[in-house]
DNA sequence: GTCTATAGGTGGATAGAC
DNA sequence: GTCTATCCACCTATAGAC
């Protein structure tokens, strides 16, 4: 097969569109936009993604595909519950730092106007990272280094409540350190006292 | 003075734009909707809001005028710190029934798109949901009624953000049931046990 | 205050040459 | 694959009659 290119159009045009969506919303950038950025023109982007619903729904799979790596990278690199959730919330810190929020975050702001495939692939995105974390924390909490009450499964989907939210508003701050404030209040929750 | 109207034209044209955006975002709603839903002509809509800009603001400052209004309602019912919590949380709740996001935390994932003025009224109302709620947490503290850890005004932010998120993730999945899931572990975190 | 009419621009999307 | 050219629907906003 031949040599893979390092970043062909599609790949570019996904690049810029993703940085649009998690800045400006689904609804507040335009395909002129990504044209713009990507030095290419309108009807040259439509060859790529013909419907901006089917961009829409490639920009999902691939930063699910992404995350879901990142996460498979922590559970790799081992070490204790608290580090591993450290790790996690920094996945979401190095986005806000780009002053982007998370692309699912801000797609489940929009959710209403999306199409049915975008929709399920929002949700999709929240399931996969709550199972996860639901996952990290029995495990931690067996082994006495987490501490919580309730299901794993219901402090998961706390955490990815509270993370999202934290986001969404320490961006309009243009504050990261109210982001991390929120992140060392949860994690200190769920850790045990020395 | 002339006997006020229940509902004139510029509050009908309020409270349906107002649904709009926290439902369809303020990318998301066009005059035209509102034009049907409050059956007048768009170019009327224009007499009472000459830009979307100042119907964005005028909408901003009625929220954060009647949420003030229901947290003065709030303390002025008194009772337990917990049970005032409760309530605040449900004033979150009600809208997310509706099917609605917080006007405000649905303007914050558009805060990149929107105009100064709207920006301003989108970071001041969270800061006095917070200012309410550092007051509010301290006092619960001082009389024994809540128990955390750092400054009340910490903890406010933190609620804020985990309320936003999880009324933002609820929605997507169509479920109260999950807001209400967080809303529970954050006040029994707050509350000292019996 | 509300209307008709329209300006002037941008939206996503397509046709067909190269 | 990328281009020019274009379509048509929709956008915010304005002019001026009633």
């Amino acid at each position: 097969m031949p040599p893979a290119r390092r970043t062909d159009t599609a790949d570019r045009i996904l690049d810029v569109a993703e940085r649009l969506v998690q800045v400006h919303g689904f609804n507040g950038f335009s395909y002129a936009d990504v044209s713009t950025k990507v030095r290419i023109r309108k009807a040259s982007l439509h060859y790529h993604f013909p419907t901006k619903a089917g961009l829409g729904t490639a920009l999902i799979a691939r930063y699910q595909g992404a995350f879901l790596k990142a996460l498979e990278e922590i559970d790799r690199a081992g070490g204790e519950a608290r580090g591993k959730l450290e790790k996690y919330a920094s996945l979401y810190a190095n986005v806000l730092r780009q002053r982007r929020m998370c692309l699912c975050g801000m797609l489940a702001a929009d959710f209403e106007t999306l199409p049915k495939p975008m929709r399920d692939g929002v949700t999709a995105f929240f399931a996969a990272n709550e199972a996860w974390l639901a996952k990290l924390l029995e495990a931690g909490r067996r082994c006495g280094e987490l501490r919580f009450e309730g299901s794993g499964a219901a402090v998961a989907t706390f955490l990815v409540s509270s993370l999202e939210g934290a986001m969404l508003i320490a961006r309009s701050y243009g504050s990261v350190p109210r982001f991390e404030l929120v992140v060392k209040k949860l994690l200190d929750d769920l850790t045990p006292p020395a």
